[in-house]
DNA sequence: CTGATTTCCTAAACTAGATCATTTTTAAAC
DNA sequence: GTTTAAAAATGATCTAGTTTAGGAAATCAG
């Protein structure tokens, strides 16, 4: 399956299109590869793309003023990524995305994207599911850091993504969650501990 | 003006309408009142509405296994609210949304609304910008989650949404902004005697 | 008005999770 | 492969925020 074929069946799941309408789509995306530890996206800059990710993983996260640094999100093959805000409001972006393995990913222009919605009704739909989507998961981690324990969290986490925590350093996987490496590696170690 | 007249003057502040588009819309809307303490939405019935508040303010909120209730999202004039998962992927409800006023509401049907989207490029749109906000806002609310301490969330929240913490009883506040009520009083106290 | 219910405040004891410092393990780079 | 750097583990100490408990204001229903 090329690149382009794995996105437009990506795009079928969520809306029906003609041949000719997923010609039209994939054509606005272009592949790039990224290599381990490049960075995708930086503080200060206008975010151009949005990402989807063919092949690899990658980080999203923010530095606050004392250094520390949050991760905000995850993608691997067939999730999308950037600096959402940045993207979205074409405001300068707060976050540095960077890639964890080596990648390839699709990238569409946010003009691009503006003339795919304007083009055809159908694209619309697709970018207001997608972005609904996305509300209702941040929703679920709004409530998930408001009700749940740091363990609490942790468990979930590796119940709904376990695929992802194999994959992403164990740091990072703390940051996401709302806590320490050190604090991760207790709650690892308890467990581990409790299985024998 | 009229409840119709300003949920126009609501959506033309993102797309343009024509008149006629303008009145289909207000028409797809029912007026409702509803009184202190009452709830417009329950855990475990799938929600049927999105509502626009013309008067009033409401507070979401989702109660845990150990009783404790967190405030997931507030409304006052000219806001939206519903349990958002609930609502988008009509599923049960894990919310309960109730009024801490008496309040008009202007509800619409979650059928109403996919006509409309349907029947109309532009009510697409529409949506899909709501839908894009409502994640770049919680996105936000994630960030100020990981990065910040109580005191510093409650500070900025302060600074964006003085009309908001005016209006909600303090414990509501507190369980929305990640804390308990007696944490945030000691925190208002800390401020008041400062001042002087 | 007035009794009842909600909301808010204060303060002491407590704990989940953070911080700090050091060691061990794993992975990258030459 | 060997050196070097990054990541993870472990233990000791600390602290931001919680819990518990009591009383004082404010709000509300009748």
């Amino acid at each position: 399956m090329t690149n382009n074929q794995q996105i437009i069946e990506y795009i079928k799941r969520t809306i029906d299109l003609t041949d000719q309408e997923a010609e039209i789509f994939a054509a606005s995306f272009r592949e790039v590869k990224i290599k381990k530890r490049q960075f995708i996206v930086q503080p200060n800059f206008i975010v151009k793309h949005r990402n989807y990710v063919i092949k690899g993983s990658f980080r999203a996260y923010v530095v606050d003023d004392h250094g520390q640094d949050s991760t905000i999100a995850f993608a691997i093959e067939d999730w999308w990524i950037t600096d959402y805000n940045s993207y979205i409001l074409q405001t300068p972006a707060t976050m540095f995305v960077i890639a964890l393995e080596d990648s390839i990913i699709l990238e569409i222009s946010y003009e691009k994207e503006q003339m795919l919605k304007q083009s055809n009704h159908k694209f619309e739909t697709f970018f207001r599911i997608r972005a609904e989507r996305t509300a209702a998961f941040m929703q679920q981690r709004i409530i998930s850091n408001l009700t749940q324990t740091a363990e609490e969290r942790y468990d979930r986490f590796m119940e709904k993504y376990p695929q992802i925590a194999e994959r992403v350093p164990q740091y990072a996987l703390a940051s996401y969650l709302g806590m320490t490496t050190e604090f991760l590696s207790r709650i690892r170690n308890k467990k581990a501990s409790k299985k024998s």
